[in-house]
DNA sequence: GACCAGGCACATC
DNA sequence: GATGTGCATGGT
């Protein structure tokens, strides 16, 4: 198993470079990215980033200063618009309830304990958490994605309907926790997730091909 | 015109 | 704990 998932990232590694995630000019941006991004492409995504980036709100107080209507508007693009503007609203509460929108505050919080907050806010689920620690505040955890699980359950690693914690463990227990490693790996996963493992006859393009039990 | 995309909350069994 | 549903846009 160990073997294994160092095998996938070295191959993937070597097949296709560093990935230099995440794309965003600030970490707050990548945290309004990870809500946004939710069960969406993102390029639908960028549109809207995009567009809060013209009207100079891309920042905590900018999104608490919008009404929520006016918000949703802004990022119609990334679909489910009404509810990513109540989470995004929820999330910029937190930070300046808990910190005061000061980042290099929340970052000073202990691993499990900041990720047991990010879960109380509602619309952050364990993805967006896990993304917002380590793309956002380069903390060492694993994030889990639908590519993750597609790939390694094609491979014959886990079964297809593991549970998002199952599969954080299995990461997280069997690598270094080195957030370089985590932030290369999940983006590499993602990378080939979405040109190539999305349909079976690709897997010949594949440079995992060789691994075991490609169906 | 389906089908999918870097999920999550909530209801129900 | 597993399974089903609503949420919504833009690209293929």
């Amino acid at each position: 198993m160990k073997d294994q998932l160092q095998m996938i990232y070295r191959i993937l590694r070597k097949a296709y470079g560093p990935q230099h995630w995440w794309p965003a000019e600030t970490p707050f941006e990548v945290m309004v990215g990870a809500i946004l991004t939710q069960n969406t492409s993102w390029k639908n995504v960028e549109i809207a980033i995009r567009r809060l980036k013209e009207r100079g709100i891309l920042s905590p107080e900018g999104i608490r200063g919008l009404k929520k209507e006016e918000l949703a508007g802004l990022i119609r693009s990334s679909g489910y618009f009404r509810i990513k503007a109540d989470r995004l609203k929820s999330f910029v509460h937190f930070l300046h309830e808990e910190f005061d929108e000061n980042l290099a505050k929340m970052r000073r919080i202990p691993l499990q304990r900041l990720r047991g907050m990010l879960l109380g806010i509602k619309g952050i689920g364990p993805e967006t958490a896990d993304s917002i620690l380590l793309y956002g505040l380069r903390k060492p955890v694993f994030v889990v994605d639908a590519y993750a699980r597609r790939i390694l359950s094609r491979h014959g690693i886990i079964r297809e309907k593991a549970s998002y914690e199952a599969l954080e463990s299995l990461f997280m227990e069997n690598l270094v926790h080195d957030e370089k490693l985590f932030n290369e790996y999940h983006a590499l996963l993602v990378l080939v997730g979405k040109t190539l493992c999305r349909n079976v006859p690709k897997c010949d393009s594949c440079p995992l091909k060789n691994l075991p039990k490609i169906p």
